[in-house]
DNA sequence: ATATCACTTAGAGTTAACTTTAAGTCAATA
DNA sequence: TATTGACTTAAAGTTAACTCTAAGTGATAT
């Protein structure tokens, strides 16, 4: 599968693909003859796991740690267990802060139907 | 209350409250003879409000714009609604994605506890 | 054959949200 | 009285994560 179409598949610009190779966080993606990108279906597994953890936020600098202990093999299992656990509860901190301000928003909003509000309060 | 109190009580940094105040998201606050800030309980109210509102990610634009009506007065309510309801269909995608990450690492690390680890798969 | 289109590269530019710097004021302490 | 520490300003610098630019290649449509 060629560059644009992978993109489009997830959403993402080729640009964003070829900088995520760049960074290391897929690939290096196999390339035609001509030099141009051909996906594999592993490569699009990646790519799916990689738009995730971006889409929660994760630093792409840890995706590249991960990535890279993973592909180093078994040995690095523990390693990567405790990153994923660290990765973990910075995301359950931030769910539960997004959590605060969707209840907030919708009590506010809930308010404004109601007409009751306070004009000294945000 | 002065700012670097302020800036403790609520886990941000003098820099980042003047910048805030900079941006139109609070204040502008009072000072005192000699210049210096201080802050008023109603001040203090806002400031809780950006936070919890930053922590979820929402922009300072935003934040600039929903403050900037609400001090318009009643004329704006309608105006305000809107752009709440725009922002926490914005929060839900957000809270949803990670919800989503979260479950997936949570599925991944049982998947090490457990010792059972596909190698081809992240 | 010429134009269009998708791809390639290295490297520069952008954006949001801070964060630091430099230069200064003022009150309290050694 | 000199220094320390908290505050002030305007403006420059930083960081992460893209995003764009310029210059080029190669296959296909007119």
């Amino acid at each position: 599968m060629q560059i644009s179409e992978v993109a489009q598949k997830f959403g993402l610009t080729p640009d964003t693909l070829r900088y995520y190779e760049r960074e290391g966080l897929i690939g290096p993606i196999a390339k035609g003859e001509n030099g141009i990108r051909n996906y594999t279906e592993s490569d699009l597994q990646r790519i799916q796991f990689v738009k995730c953890m971006r889409a929660a936020g994760l630093e792409i600098s840890f995706l590249k740690k991960y990535i890279q202990l993973f592909d180093k093999g078994d040995e690095t299992i523990k390693e990567r267990r405790e990153i994923l656990v660290e990765q973990r509860k910075i995301l359950k901190k931030k769910l539960d802060d997004m959590q605060e301000a969707y209840d907030r928003l919708n009590m506010k909003i809930d308010l404004y139907d109601k007409n009751i509000l306070d004009k000294s309060l945000m």
